[in-house]
DNA sequence: TAAACGTGGCA
DNA sequence: TTGCCAAGTTT
């Protein structure tokens, strides 16, 4: 921590500062389904889904969540396949491989108990420094720091931080900063407030300066710099993925869909069968090609594609152009391709773009 | 340390 | 339309 922060937390007042924060916290908090219930394994499964994800977006997940896996022990027994298919859509599906892995650890090895120490709860998969500090605190009452990006946001702007927040390294200096000024006695409602002040009062454009509870401890208002902070410097630009992708039939009314690689982008979500690189017309038999040899099927696709999927994901966008076809012969399917009736399919978890193509596909041949 | 990892909303 | 943003973690 460098001597200007020291010397900035040093003349806060801190003791109003705890009060002026959780009195609004207390006051003006979000009526939200996970705030109803202090169970550990609900605040778990609510920080999991709300990484990187926007509050409006979580709650219905979160209800159809729990509704399914209402206990610790309910989400361990749940296989695989479903607890993909309650993820689908909500992205980051690693999230929620590592829920369930570090569930069925909690269960085994701790007797179903969230574990309550530091040391033991990052030792989870999927359980980093900031879901650590949110749910010791949130669910037990533990004075750690939950440092999300609305914490460095308002932070930053309350202590005059102009450390770059997006570099990795920077979340320790105001997990110092927190370990500072953080409520001994109500760690809950601390790390709550500064993260619903963040998302409701010090917005990352045009803050609320006029109606912000804690107005009077903030040093970037008081010199006019709020709008200057938090710094973050930019990612660069996606790129660009075109490919092609056949949504193929057989005979007796089956699809053929594949399940990608354990590993990766969409790790273990199913898709339509996809190839990418090179022209339009070579990517066209490439596809044909390879699914009469890697799976011995005899492909026949429709002249010209029926739609267009264009999917931005955070860091490559997809332009994927649709065959409708048929497949027949003697099909001898690898190991990670299946054919399933059209209700069969809709139990499979897909990536969006998917959801998007098969949505389309029904639509253009009335199913 | 930087890049990978999803999706949808919004200016 | 494009880029940024949202309760981050893993590799």
């Amino acid at each position: 921590m460098n001597e200007q922060l020291q010397q900035n937390l040093k003349q806060m007042e801190i003791s109003k500062f705890q009060n002026d924060l959780v009195q609004w916290f207390i006051r003006e908090q979000r009526d939200l389904p996970w705030r109803k219930d202090s169970d550990p394994y609900k605040i778990w499964v609510s920080e999991i889904m709300l990484q990187q994800t926007r509050v409006d977006t979580v709650i219905p997940y979160y209800e159809r969540f729990l509704e399914k896996f209402p206990t610790i022990e309910a989400f361990a027994d749940a296989d695989d396949e479903s607890v993909l298919k309650i993820w689908e859509g909500l992205g980051y599906y690693s999230r929620v491989r590592n829920l369930h892995s570090a569930v069925k650890e909690v269960v085994s090895q701790y007797n179903g108990k969230v574990p309550n120490t530091l040391k033991d709860i990052s030792k989870l998969k999927g359980v980093g420094p900031y879901t650590a500090g949110a749910v010791l605190s949130i669910a037990y009452g533990v004075p750690e720091p939950a440092v999300d990006g609305n914490v460095m946001r308002v932070l930053s702007r309350i202590l005059l931080i102009y450390e770059d927040i997006a570099k990795q390294s920077t979340r320790k200096i105001f997990e110092d900063a927190v370990r500072e000024i953080i409520d001994r006695d109500h760690p809950s409602y601390f790390n709550q407030a500064l993260m619903e002040l963040g998302a409701l009062i010090c917005t990352p454009t045009s803050p609320s300066c006029l109606l912000c509870p804690v107005r009077e401890h903030c040093i970037a208002f008081s010199v006019g710099a709020e709008k200057d902070l938090p710094i973050k410097t930019r990612k660069k630009s996606t790129k660009h993925v075109d490919l092609i992708a056949a949504v193929l039939k057989t005979d007796n009314g089956k699809y053929l869909i594949r399940k990608r690689p354990s590993k990766g982008l969409l790790a273990n979500l199913w898709e339509f069968p996809m190839v990418e690189d090179g022209n339009f017309m070579q990517m066209r038999t490439a596809l044909t090609n390879y699914l009469e040899k890697e799976i011995k099927v005899n492909t026949q696709l429709e002249t010209g594609t029926f739609t267009k999927v264009d999917h931005v994901f955070s860091h490559l966008t997809w332009a994927i152009n649709v065959f409708a076809g048929t497949v027949s012969g003697d099909i001898k399917l690898e190991d990670n391709y299946l054919l399933v009736t059209k209700e069969e399919l809709e139990e499979y978890a897909f990536p969006v773009s998917h959801q998007t193509i098969w949505k389309t596909y029904k639509e253009k041949y009335h199913l």
